[in-house]
Formats: structure tokens, sequence, C-alpha cells
DNA sequence: TTGCTCCTCACGTCACGTGAGGTGGC
DNA sequence: TTGCTCCTCACGTCACGTGAGGTGGC
């Protein structure tokens, strides 16, 4: 006969998870030796296998209990569906590997690939790191709110890039960022960006929502000369919302 | 801003966690609206999903918290570390799932390989199912005691059934099992026994251990024949000990 | 005698889950 | 007004871990 920690050293658990099996019901109290010890035989050492076999693969104990006196029918059924569940297991910590190798470099993990994308566009073109950061900010912040309108706003956002007039006005809002709060150059930039302002009127493509509010907010915070921005723009788009 | 709520379901957590994560100060508390509701911005969201990904990689949220204000050194190095983890992780459910297509087939979960071939052997000359469980009982208890034995013993005993003495006297032994306790047969089975029992005498193969004292009260537990069958054997091994 | 194993309570741990009771926005 | 979200306690859960205090075998 087997003393308890032989029992456990030999299946590979613990002697108080032995006693909880116990304690649960999972696995049968043994007979007693004269000083109160429990002995154990063949048949505890297959019963305890089997419950590490399962609880291994992730089965909560009080289901372990239901199986260990199942139909065998029954029982080969929930084994199959607890072998898928180890399989999607397995895939899952795959996919967490990936994203662990995202986390220390770059967006990747916080953003849609497109709109990484975007963001190296921009560094590509010399745009400063705060105005990028700004960006990756808007664009968490909008993918959060509407994700499922961010796939269109970026490709907009990349066809206007491709335009030569709207690069000089997105480098200058870039430069903007430094400038003083009552420089003249910012009335100028808002009269050069109406083309685009033009696209938050109603029926526009960017059509004044919450969203267009939620990235003016926010972009506020970087410094005076583009809270100024936003206020002049928003001057601007009721000026041509008037006009219309 | 996003609520709460937004912001959970945004990165893939209960509410509740991100709570939680505030209590634990993994997560800056931010702001809060006129009602007192949380607002969170961008930040927060790439906060959380780095949260969301260490503890997903199984990481324990205090060492999460370790992390999250490490030097990049530091935490690409533990980066590393917790990958390593987590394809030895998949490596170990890939074990688990092999461990439960076992589980519904026969002894290969509770025996060594050698063991089970050596009891389908048994099977295979005709051996009765109660029998081979003595056996198989047998061997579970002696891998548990003693498991660096099992390879030497085992080998022993399957170059014993390649002789066709032993081969006889194994179907007598099962036969044994249902005769009548006072068969006279069964005096004659131990006379032909000799040769195998004097490997039980001091200095033979299976010197008198605890091991055959393991197996000879276990197998008592069968038919009042065996149990005779085991005095008979144990006088037989007295007798050859006095005589050598 | 000392060290090791065994025993039975019973509280602790980890990462939240789950009401309980109440308030604010649409 | 109703339903939904938010808030703060605070106890519950799951599978044991970890002493606490005591006994038995070598």
């Amino acid at each position: 006969m087997l003393t308890i920690s032989q029992l456990a050293d030999h299946v590979g658990v613990t002697v108080r998870a032995v006693r909880h099996y116990h304690q649960r019901g999972l696995l049968a109290e043994p007979g007693r030796d004269a000083s109160g010890y429990r002995r154990y035989g063949a048949q505890a050492v297959i019963d305890l296998i089997r419950i590490k076999t399962l609880t291994d693969a992730g089965v909560p104990l009080a289901r372990v209990a239901e199986l260990l006196d199942a139909e065998p029918e029954r029982f080969s059924q929930a084994v199959a569906e607890i072998d898928a569940a180890l399989a999607q297991r397995i895939r899952d910590l795959r996919r967490h590997r990936r994203s662990l190798a995202d986390l220390a470099g770059g967006e990747r993990l916080f953003l849609p690939a497109e709109v990484v994308d975007f963001l190296d566009r921009l560094r590509v073109l010399g745009v400063g790191a705060r105005t990028v950061q700004m960006e990756r900010d808007n664009w968490i912040m909008l993918s959060a709110h509407s994700p499922g309108q961010v796939p269109g706003w970026i490709a907009q956002k990349r066809a206007d890039l491709a335009d030569p007039l709207y690069q000089r006005l997105y480098l200058a809002y870039d430069q903007a960022l430094d400038w003083d709060v009552d420089d003249p150059r910012l009335e100028r930039l808002v009269e050069e960006m109406e083309p685009y302002l033009e696209r938050q009127l109603p029926g526009g493509a960017n059509a004044g929502s919450a969203a267009t509010e939620l990235v003016a907010s926010h972009t506020n915070d970087y410094s005076p000369a583009w809270e100024r921005l936003n206020r002049l723009a928003a001057k601007k788009i009721a000026e041509l919302s008037g006009r219309g």
C-alpha cells in the first residue's frame, strides 16, 4: 500500500491536492492504518491519474466529478469537447505570443494595420513626433468610439495625403504646433483649408459627428495655437454652413 | 472621451476588471465628469491593452505592475521570458491533448509502455481478465513504490514468458484463481514453481523486498486459492532458504 | 531524542464575479 | 417615467497554499 505522499509524488500532484479531492468527493477516501494514515491501492493511482489528466486539460473539478462516473459514450463525447477546447487554447496562446511580440515595438498592438501605415506615411513626409502622436491618439479614440467608420475615414485621409496641396497644408499644420497663439499665419492656414473643411458640413463626407468633436477636443491638449486653429476652423465651418 | 464600458468593450475586458486594475494601481485613475463617471483618453486604451496583453500571456498582476514602469531593456528581457513560458505552456497543452486521448483507451496512461506490452502479451496467451487486472494493479503499485526497478523486473518477466514451462505454470496460476482452497493441485503447482521461487532467496534476482510483499498482500484480495498459494510459496521460499 | 510524515482545522490567495443599494442621463 | 450605465462597498468563487497545533514511526 502507498502513503499519501507516495501516491501524490507518483502521480505528480501535491498532498494537499489529494486531500482536496477527498473533500470534494472526487477521490474515494481509502482505508486507514493503525495510526490513522491513509493507505492507497492501485485503483487510487488510476483514479488520481484520471483526475489529474482532466484538470491538466483545464476541466473544473465539478465537471471532473460528473465525468468520472459518466457512461463511456458521454465520457468520450466530453473528452472530444475538452480536446477541442485545448486546441482552441493552443491557438489563443499562439495569438498571445504574436501580440506579445508587438508590445515593445510601435503601435501595431493598438491600431488597425491601415492606420499604422498611415502614421508611418506621416513620419516619412517629415511630420513631427508630437503631431504623429496626436494623430495616433485620435485614431485610437475613433477606433474605440466608432470602429466601423475607421476604414472609410482612413481611406480618405490616405487619398488626401496623395494630394500635394493637402500635404503642404498638413506640414504647415504640423509646424503650427509651435507657433504663437496670435500668429497671423493661423488665419491664412484656415483659409487654405477651406476645401477640406467643407466635408464637415451637414451632408459632407465627415458630417459633424460626435467623432469630429472627439478629435477636436483632444487636439486642444497639445498647444494653444492648435486650440485657436480648431476655433477658427469651427467658425469657418459655421460660415460655410450659413452660406450653403 | 470614453466611458468605462466603451473602454472595456474596445479592449476586450470586463468593466469590473478595469475597476480592479484601478484598485491595484495598474491603471491610472482618470478624471471624472460632472456625474462622477470616469472618462478615459487614448493613453488609457494603450495602457489597458498593455495590461491585457501581459495578463493574457499569464503574467500575474503584481508582475504586470512592475513591468509597466520598467526600463525598455528589462522590459524586453522580461517579455522574452514570458514568451518562453508561453511556448512551454503550448508544449504542455499538446502533451495534455495526447494524455487525454489515452484516457478512454486502456492502461497506457497508468503504466510504462513495456508493462502495457507485457499485459497485452498475457491477453494473447489467453490469461483471464481478472488475472491481467491483478498484474496491472501490481505493476501500478510497483511503479509507484520503486519506479527505478520496474524496467529490470519487467524485462525478466518478459524473458520468463518466452519459456514454455513458465507459460504453462502461469496459465495454471491463472486457472487457480477459481480453484477450491484445498485443491491438491495448489501444492503441485508450488512444487513446479520452485526454480522461479529461488530468485526470491537472499541474493536472488528478486531478493525478498518490500515490493515482493506489496505484490503478495495485494494478490490475496482476489481469491482464497491465491491466498493459500501465496502462503505455500512463502513456506517453500523459507525451506529453500533454510537449505541454502 | 531528532527529523520526517501524517493528521485536522481554518484562514489566505489570486483575479476578478456578483449582487446590494443608490444615482444620473435619455 | 422607464431602462441603461455608472458608482461604491463587500461578500463569493475556484483550486488549492500555507501555517497552526498535534501525533506517530525510525
